[in-house]
DNA sequence: AACTATTTATAAGA
DNA sequence: TTCTTATAAATAGTT
């Protein structure tokens, strides 16, 4: 901006990058604090160099400053996010999709954020609003547990039924053998540990 | 700086002030773009206005700079240290956003698709991930009172000493009262419920 | 919002 | 790094 003015992208001799970046750096600070000064304004001033050396400046506590940043920007956030109404007894098709996708929109506008920059406000809508989805998710969790636990038990009365039947018979080879002959005492064990085998859970 | 070099303090004049507080700040944004732009450093910076407006810059993501500056700073590192021991866990700031990334990346491939579709392995699976996520907020969300807890009662011990001095010297004029006198046992009582008062929990 | 006289900031050179 | 200096940019006071 003097001598020549300067086009304003990257410089590339790396020497004059950093004597710029010393200089320019100096006077952005100044104007900082000269506006802070002069009108009364809050203000936090965090540089990295490109090597990643540190330069801060706040007219009053960083801390404070940020966590009042976060007070208004989560404001902003959270009214366009309506809290989601956890009315137990709902769970349609439609309304447990819709649900889940406002989950996951929450918890994507956290992409690359921190919970630590989150007011304890928010974090508790936070956990409230996962704690719905959770619930949800261990309702269905259950459902389907319950429906593979009731066909399980329908094969085994079925299996039982038949080896009774087949007991009953006069034995024509030996290649003919029941469940019981095998010591196991009911089907639904043994598909049982196979299924959570299959999950990794045992 | 001009016209006539001005001294570097408050300007009295409010038009005056408003003013001059629209065309600084608007150089000084432009000086941390052009900062940024030259030599290539990463820049965050948020400035309140003396009536609250937030104008905020920076150089990639306000999050991900905050979380940077947090790193650097040995005096954050120190107040986060001491208080409540949490059992063995991690809790440092890489991993927990790594894992919220994690779980994001999981519930987005959730999105359009239905719980009721998904498998019980699945939904054992995105059962665990969830409850790990929410532990993670729990903990955070613990942090983040204890803090709140800690500043109260340092604000209460403080008032108390005050209240504690006003008392024992002879009363003036009956303007002056303390919170004694007005029947409050303890300032951080007051202050809490006011709090959760705004943050819409009472 | 514009103007403009000055002050400030700073690019290049030493 | 630091200083010098010519010139670009920012801006205080005014309209």
């Amino acid at each position: 901006m003097v001598r020549q003015k300067i086009e304003i992208k990257k410089i590339d001799n790396l020497t004059a990058r950093q004597v710029t970046f010393s200089k320019r750096r100096k006077g952005l600070f100044k104007k900082a604090r000269e506006l802070s000064t002069l009108c009364d304004a809050e203000i936090a001033l965090i540089v990295f160099s490109a090597s990643g050396k540190l330069f801060d400046y706040s007219s009053s506590s960083m801390m404070q400053l940020i966590q009042r940043y976060y007070n208004q920007t989560e404001k902003y956030k959270l009214l366009r996010q309506p809290p989601l109404q956890l009315q137990g007894s709902d769970h349609s098709l439609g309304k447990l999709s819709k649900h889940f996708m406002e989950l996951s929109i929450e918890l994507k506008q956290l992409e690359g954020e921190n919970l630590q920059g989150l007011s304890l406000a928010s974090l508790m809508k936070l956990e409230k609003l996962i704690e719905g989805g959770m619930s949800r998710i261990r309702k269905t969790k259950n459902e389907r547990f319950d429906d593979e636990m009731r066909e399980l038990k329908r094969r085994e009365l079925e299996l039982m039924g038949e080896n009774k039947r087949l007991n009953t018979q006069p034995i024509e080879n030996s290649s003919k053998r029941s469940a019981f002959d095998l010591g196991i005492e009911t089907i639904s064990d043994s598909i049982c540990s196979d299924t959570f085998l299959k999950l990794g859970y045992a």
